[in-house]
DNA sequence: GTTTGGATTACT
DNA sequence: GTAATCCAAACA
């Protein structure tokens, strides 16, 4: 079983892929709320047409400019902010975008930010998890394994079982299998679930 | 200076 | 089905 420092050493210090599929299962923590990862996606900074790195300058700059573990926070659709974890190794560097939580800690303070009480629909999204976390543009930039941000990984308490779909919402390289979803969960987005 | 296209969500 | 709402990039 990994212990946290293998989680913080080494996690973001891999390809893409491995990294996204790795965090599944683990939880995040945010000031005094949490949940446990249970979709990513992966977006390669090299060869991926859907990533922000294929059109982006901005984006390029920021992979080479900022260390492994780093937030990737932007706004989308002019209302959403999404975030990312960077990820840089030999075999590639990207992004891990993080799709869906469990929620764990601070439900109470969820449910205030995202206006809803179901569960289900606190953290079931890239846009509605930031919203729940209070994770915005202000986190753009602050690291998940350095310092004492509001933001880090615990690593997941058992195995998990995970499963595998195409990246869903985008137009460009549609057909890649970079989605991975815990494997029964109740707590993914409402786009079509896979598996 | 203007146009365009989004890694989404909530509501009808 | 579609409105909401803003930024980076591309174009003029």
């Amino acid at each position: 079983m990994k212990n946290q420092c293998l989680l913080e050493k080494e996690l973001f210090h891999t390809d893409p892929l491995t990294a996204a599929r790795e965090l599944i299962g683990t939880e995040l923590l945010c000031g005094s709320c949490s949940g446990i990862v249970v979709e990513t996606e992966a977006y390669a900074a090299a060869g991926d047409e859907a990533a922000h790195t294929f059109t982006r300058p901005s984006a390029r700059a920021f992979v080479a400019n900022n260390d492994a573990g780093s937030a990737y926070v932007y706004l989308n659709y002019g209302m959403y902010w999404l975030a990312n974890v960077l990820v840089k190794s030999k075999s590639g560097d990207g992004f891990v975008l993080l799709r869906a939580l469990e929620p764990r800690k601070g439900i109470a303070t969820m449910r205030r930010r995202r206006s809803r009480k179901d569960l289900r629909d606190l953290c079931s999204g890239p846009g509605k998890l930031t919203i729940a976390m209070g994770i915005n543009g202000k986190d753009h930039g602050k690291s998940f394994v350095r310092g004492h941000n509001k933001l880090r990984f615990r690593t997941a308490e058992s195995p998990v079982e995970i499963l595998t779909t195409s990246r869903i919402g985008i137009t460009k390289s549609a057909d890649l299998p970079w989605r991975f979803l815990k494997k029964g969960s109740l707590f993914v987005s409402a786009q079509k679930k896979g598996g």
